[in-house]
DNA sequence: CGGAAAGTTGACGCGGGTCAAGGAATGTGG
DNA sequence: CCACATTCCTTGACCCGCGTCAACTTTCCG
């Protein structure tokens, strides 16, 4: 039922840019009618996609950002040995292909955690746009500025703390952002495997296992597979004493 | 010899954009003279700080953006515990201050690791001058971009290694980036104590030297205190295999 | 010259990685 | 509908990499 729940709030479609207020960080906050008018018109909405499906790929030509309307998605690298490495879990409202421009290609890979609908904003576009529109440009920084800040952050927890408090600032890091989404900041549908939270948190996937068993043995969790309830944020909190993991993040 | 060698190459001062050319990432690039003109003179040079002195701190309003002229930074946080974590170290050529757009405030310290000279540029002003010249914004988004980038890099880096291949990729990273600035890519001289290291890689400092010891003896290294010496390139980078921590950074 | 800060080296113990086995949920073909 | 395979997750046993503690050396700076 908690799925169920998050999954249909996740999966509330929005037709444009005038309601889209899935999140702040999206593009249109602060933006006057005009403006989002103009915008409105040069987003794309592809068909959404489904789980193991990539919006693109490294290597992929770049032309586009894109903006999460609903679902999630993982970013990732592969490295030389083959493996993969997760580099962020991206939720509705945040925006995915920044570190493209730079090379003009793509360098990490997204790919949908579950059904996933995006906005594409065509960068050419958006470029041209933003000269039409200071109030866009400006927003674009701050957008950008936010998503440097969340990694950041994102450092800071990883840097030098135990498995519990990784765990312990993934979850409230998790809570913290669902909750700028509109969805329960204690009822968390984790649609990512475990393996990819190990993977992110360079933790074992035993051990990640093994965590949320201790979690909820201490009453801070309840943990049913992929849903999972924060029953003692304050706890949960006290964990990650020492770091400061529990702000938005948004991806690449 | 070395470290005065390194130190005064560091040290050479530009006296306007049009000469600066410390690294490809600097804004000037790919800007015709008109441009350039008009930046060199929103531009400011506030005079040389010494180690141990800040560019700002976190908490400071947020006003400028700041390229680093010669010398070298590291930026970090304070945890609510009251440690530091380092997050970077900026090399000439490297903007730091990116992080302050979003919330108007610096959310992190930028502080001199040896005598350090920067360019200063408001951001006021360079948000006007790039609504009138369009390169400058592409450039803009460019160095963003590859700023995320670099730091999807090096999270890729401590994703899922031991402390060899993060000291190792570290140090590669390093070299490539001193190559960028005209450095020595082999004759690196680290500003930086091994406290700073081992907290940047998450390592202890009894580790980090350790490790340079280990380096040292298997001839991939000639350490002399801050001054090391890359011996065996190639040799160095078989540690890291797994990941891809040799390109250019910068931070915030 | 003395005191502090930075770096090195050794001994020890534990957190968490690795290996292995088993359970639960989902899919697939008959 | 069931039998079977596959994927995902959990739990236990073991062990090693690296953090911690401690002692010592070297460098720096007044």
């Amino acid at each position: 039922m908690l799925r169920k729940n998050n999954v249909h709030k996740i999966g509330k479609i929005v037709t444009s840019c005038y309601n889209c207020n899935v999140a702040e960080l999206c593009l249109p906050h602060n933006m006057d009618t005009a403006g989002i008018e103009k915008l409105d018109k040069i987003v794309r909405h592809p068909a959404p996609l489904h789980t193991g499906q990539h919006v693109f790929r490294a290597g992929d030509r770049f032309r586009s950002l894109f903006v999460i309307r609903s679902g999630m998605l993982k970013t990732y690298c592969n490295t030389e040995g083959g493996d993969e490495r997760v580099l962020a879990f991206v939720l509705p409202g945040e925006l995915v292909g920044l570190d493209g421009i730079c090379a003009g290609r793509h360098e990490s890979n997204s790919l949908a955690l579950m059904t996933l609908s995006v906005c594409e904003l065509p960068y050419d576009c958006l470029d041209e746009l933003c000269r039409e529109l200071p109030g866009l440009q400006e927003q674009m920084m701050r957008i950008v500025s936010n998503v440097i800040s969340a990694d950041q952050k994102s450092r800071l927890l990883f840097g030098r703390c135990n498995s519990e408090e990784r765990l312990a600032g993934f979850l409230l890091n998790l809570s913290t952002r669902y909750k700028l989404c509109g969805l329960s900041a204690t009822e968390l549908y984790l649609p990512m495997s475990r393996q990819d939270i190990g993977n992110y948190l360079g933790l074992a996937i035993e051990t990640v296992s093994r965590l949320f068993a201790l979690f909820q043995e201490e009453d801070l969790l309840k943990v049913n597979r992929r849903e999972i309830t924060i029953t003692d944020l304050s706890g949960l909190k006290e964990k990650v004493q020492g770091s400061q993991g529990s702000t938005s993040a948004a991806a690449s």
